[in-house]
DNA sequence: TTGACTGCATACCAGGTAGTATGTTCCCTT
DNA sequence: AAGGGAACATACTACCTGGTATGCAGTCAA
């Protein structure tokens, strides 16, 4: 197989991928058909089952790409030498960012994480969601990690359970997903003010206050109070 | 037709109409048959197109049921004489506790509000709609109008964006729907727990501290700083 | 050139689902 | 008691969907 045959195999895989993320994000898994994907890209049934055996072969494919993102997302600011709400702040802005950024696939990994409900059948299918499960966990674990960290500092204010604070910390940085949806005036500042506001609430739900920011070359640098 | 026979008719709706809710919640609407429902009840089709003439309006029952719910759960703080903070707690409170005391019909209500997807059939339904998402946009006006009011009277610190701050705010008080699943330990207080770390989250992220709580007799009165 | 293989499209099937049509039982009114 | 309607259950249909089987054009190595 020739480089560029990898390469146009690898594109399609890409546009497919994200015409599932597209189909499953507007309508939902179950209502979702493999003809609505084909006829999402112009193709038949036949090129999906092509490139993936099953529908939920598809719908986790959608799923581990979402994690990918997410993670990536929030990558430089977990690595950052820095406080811990330096460090969450940014971790905070790129999830967030990522939320607006890849909506589609965003969305299909929060309606994933709610389908548990589907009793998967097969063994396989069951141990695919614990791996995604697990991935989750970790995710979240490394918030967790950044606020109690901040909290032993001082720097952080919050209520008796950290459980419920993470969940409600990352309800809201979540919640584009659920309210935000692209608009043709949408230019890349009005998207940061949003990713903004809502890091703010989120940050200022720890008892930390954004009081002012300072952008430098694309990196941000936020002063806390 | 009798006292009781009424009675019982109108039994028989709200049992139905909760065994829909909890499979709604459960599978999702697609993925949930009116058979399902039935089963869950332990009849038959029969007896639910006997109530609903079709599953969308099953659907839009169960939603438009949760709807009357949230909408009586923040209604004593609405009506509350008293500074914004403290009507807006009040009103939080009763909405987080509806979140996880009513969760099967809340479940419901998020997710038919990501429903615009389906794109409805009939015009019927598209009207039904819209009519539900009138009455939502009333009730988030509530809120944006008591936060609107503390921001004016310099209670609370917000972004520049209200709205987006009115999105993450509702984001994290609906968060539970997504993330609290009951357990056999719960008791009143636990759930109580839960809601007030929620609301505290929440008016934090106003920029608002909840710094003491006292209760009495079931009613809660809270210093804010 | 040829033969195998890739990358799909087309045709098909078994199972499930919304909705309907038709019983059937029992209560309630008259 | 009788007739009618309420409250379902049962049976059935038309349709859709996931998945499979097969066809078929192009491509690439030998």
């Amino acid at each position: 197989m020739s480089q560029t045959t990898a390469e146009v195999r690898s594109e399609r895989y890409e546009e497919l991928l994200r015409a599932a993320a597209e189909c499953f994000q507007s309508r939902g898994f179950a209502a979702t058909s493999i003809d609505t994907v084909a006829r999402h890209l112009g193709a038949t049934k036949g090129r999906v089952y092509h490139y993936f055996p099953s529908k939920m072969d598809l719908f986790n494919a959608v799923r581990e790409r979402a994690m990918d993102l997410v993670f990536a997302a929030s990558d430089q600011g977990y690595d950052l030498q820095g406080t811990p709400a330096e460090r969450l702040y940014a971790m905070s802005e790129g999830h967030a960012r990522s939320m607006i950024d890849d909506l589609p696939y965003m969305h299909v990994l929060m309606d994933g994480l709610q389908m548990l409900r589907y009793s998967t059948t097969t063994q396989f299918q069951r141990e695919a969601m614990e791996a995604h499960l697990a991935r989750r966990d970790l995710y979240e674990q490394r918030f967790r990690e950044v606020v109690m960290q901040g909290v032993a500092d001082g720097q952080f204010h919050i209520g008796p359970q950290l459980s419920i604070t993470i969940q409600s910390f990352m309800s809201t940085l979540n919640g584009p997903v659920f309210w935000y949806r692209p608009r043709c005036d949408d230019t890349a500042e009005s998207r940061q003010a949003i990713v903004d506001d809502v890091v703010r609430f989120a940050m200022s739900g720890l008892g930390l206050n954004v009081d002012r920011i300072t952008r430098c070359s694309n990196q941000s640098q936020k002063v806390f109070a």
